[in-house]
DNA sequence: CATGAATGAGTCTTCATTCAT
DNA sequence: CATGAATGAAGACTCATTCAT
């Protein structure tokens, strides 16, 4: 039977494994984390709470094995963004589009990255979100500031908070997207693009 | 509307009510609720956590007494701009000035009401915090209605869509706001509001 | 007398049954048997824990074949002595002698006696080993005191007290004992009959 | 209310402390301390296994308060023997003494120490075990050079051979000695000094 | 013979809460 | 007002054991 050395610990089918980390990222984004107990995931998957760790040595190694799944594949996205040399103005927008995307995929992982991500950060095992982190605001923060000097981008604004701005304006949509929900993330991206750009307010 | 709880069985000085439940948001909003023990609030007071039950009947009435007394200065400003009279643009700019202000005031207690409320909103007990934010809907969605009727939005806007970009573009600040860190809320509003209303990008 | 237990269910091969009861009793002596999971010796032995259920039909019953192996053969040995006629020191010599074989022999067996047979002596599938310590008790106990009878050992000592003096320190040994040593069994034996009996001190 | 700085963790009347971690003691060194439940040890004290919690920390942390308060008592006696400059044979009659009165006063512990401290020592919380055993052994084995030298013990003996033998010899009593059973600590360590000093068997 | 997956009972531990003093 | 001690319910996790494949 082939096993995958990818596969922490025991090894069980990809599969399941899968299956039951979706589960469970469900469940942990319903509710929290903390208040998440490990018998109702595993009454979710249909098996006993002890069950699941066969698949798993802890609550928090489903988490960790979530979150950074989920980071794995946005860095991915993110990288292909930032390497295609493209303008700030087309990189704003590329990678805000992107992010949807990723809202979209990763619902779950990401609004419990949203939720937990603070707390968790500050344990050695979760030192990879403080990474991923500093990685995500040197990109956003450099493509502002490339824009600011361009002069494609407004100069009369504090860099930093239009990135915080930006930043949370997107991922925060987390928390009420509800993926086949009559928009699509590219038509939500494109909104939101249109608002964070040139602004709510008619032009003079 | 925050309901007027029973106060406590027994009396306490209300200075030093108060100052517990401040040091409690602080741990609330520090460390999640779930995650804070009452032993913890207790230790930062300088008691045993046996004795913060003299001032308070339990853990979630005091999560309970936070939230509501936040929600009541909240309410009692946005209701004086409400009264008013201002126009659509003009409400939204003051309704964002008076949400720094309160983010000021109480970041604890918006902290901890970004993180929990969706989850304590099923509760009976918070009942008022669904009731609240329908109010809220109301007050912004309202206004930003008025504002696309009055040509004063775009009017090719989602208005719902924009309703959440600006909400929780506004009160995710929050979680990374520090009182006296160089901006005053007055400044963090009108940086906000102006790219909210005209966007980040240069003007054509 | 260690009673034969139904063999095993299903049939498996002497060697490879014998192959896994040894390396059993290597774990169990090692880190106790309370402590030793099922799945360590199954590591140990290259397979999955529940494969062991196949040749045991549990890990008690593991434990039971280690202990009664061992004894069987221990007591084949101390028979052969007691019914050999030799006189009280010359049989104390041979008994011991007799102890460090079986330790060099069995030493995780006589570890793992050692540490566990009074709580096991409880229960009544391990009656045998209490059955056995009595059997014990009487050959050393009667030895000892014909011994003193005879006049060849010292008359002024309490023989209950004597015999657990022997017999703990024959058998602690085993706590320390690594076979292959530089010790040969004899040789250790010799060296405790000569401290047994003459003592440690210069004689006056 | 005087709060001890002695006491870990949190105060409780020492008094309390002290008697529960007697039961414990009893309890661990009866049933083996895996095999022993917090809640069987609870159960002896007349309260839920949680709130033995409110008193210790851990499990272990009664285990490790039991051994440490126990090495403390002994070194303090060893060291006693050790600076008052008697001889080679004078030391060890006094050390085997002291070890019988330890053993008296210390049965549980002593006996938990005998059956877990292999295992324990390999834990860092516990290495002050193996601290505590080197320094026993150069004791000892110092002692017994010295002897040796000295013409008083038998020149003859393989000295760390002669170590085992004594401080097992000791020790092992814990394992069957009851206190106030016709026997004082004093006089069984007599009859010990006796069988190893001068041997069972009649002089020559 | 062995695996993979699961069971179920039990363990340690945590924590909000109570209450006599 | 506060302490000290305890309760009791719940939670994460472990592990021997089972069994279909």
């Amino acid at each position: 039977m082939p096993q995958r050395k990818t596969q922490p610990q025991r090894a069980s089918a990809p599969g399941r494994r899968r299956e039951l980390l979706s589960l469970a990222a469900e469940v942990f984004a319903a509710h929290g984390y903390d208040a998440t107990t490990v018998r109702r995931i595993a009454d979710e998957a249909g098996m006993l709470a002890g069950s699941l760790y066969y698949h798993f040595d802890s609550k928090e190694s489903m988490l960790d094995e979530i979150l950074s799944t989920f980071l794995d594949e946005l860095w991915e996205g993110y990288d292909t963004v930032l390497a295609a040399g493209l303008g700030p103005r087309e990189t704003i927008e590329a990678l805000v589009t992107e992010s949807f995307r990723e809202i979209d995929r990763h619902r779950a992982a990401v609004a419990i990255y949203q939720k937990e991500s603070r707390q968790l950060a500050a344990q050695p095992r979760f030192r990879y979100l403080t990474v991923s982190q500093e990685r995500f605001e040197r990109a956003w923060l450099g493509t502002l500031e490339r824009g600011v000097a361009d002069g494609c981008f407004r100069a009369d604004l504090d860099v930093r908070l239009a990135y915080r701005f930006v930043r949370d304006t997107v991922w925060v949509a987390a928390s009420w997207y509800r993926p086949g929900g009559g928009h699509t993330p590219e038509e939500i991206a494109r909104q939101y693009l249109s608002m964070v750009l040139d602004g709510i307010a008619v032009r003079a």
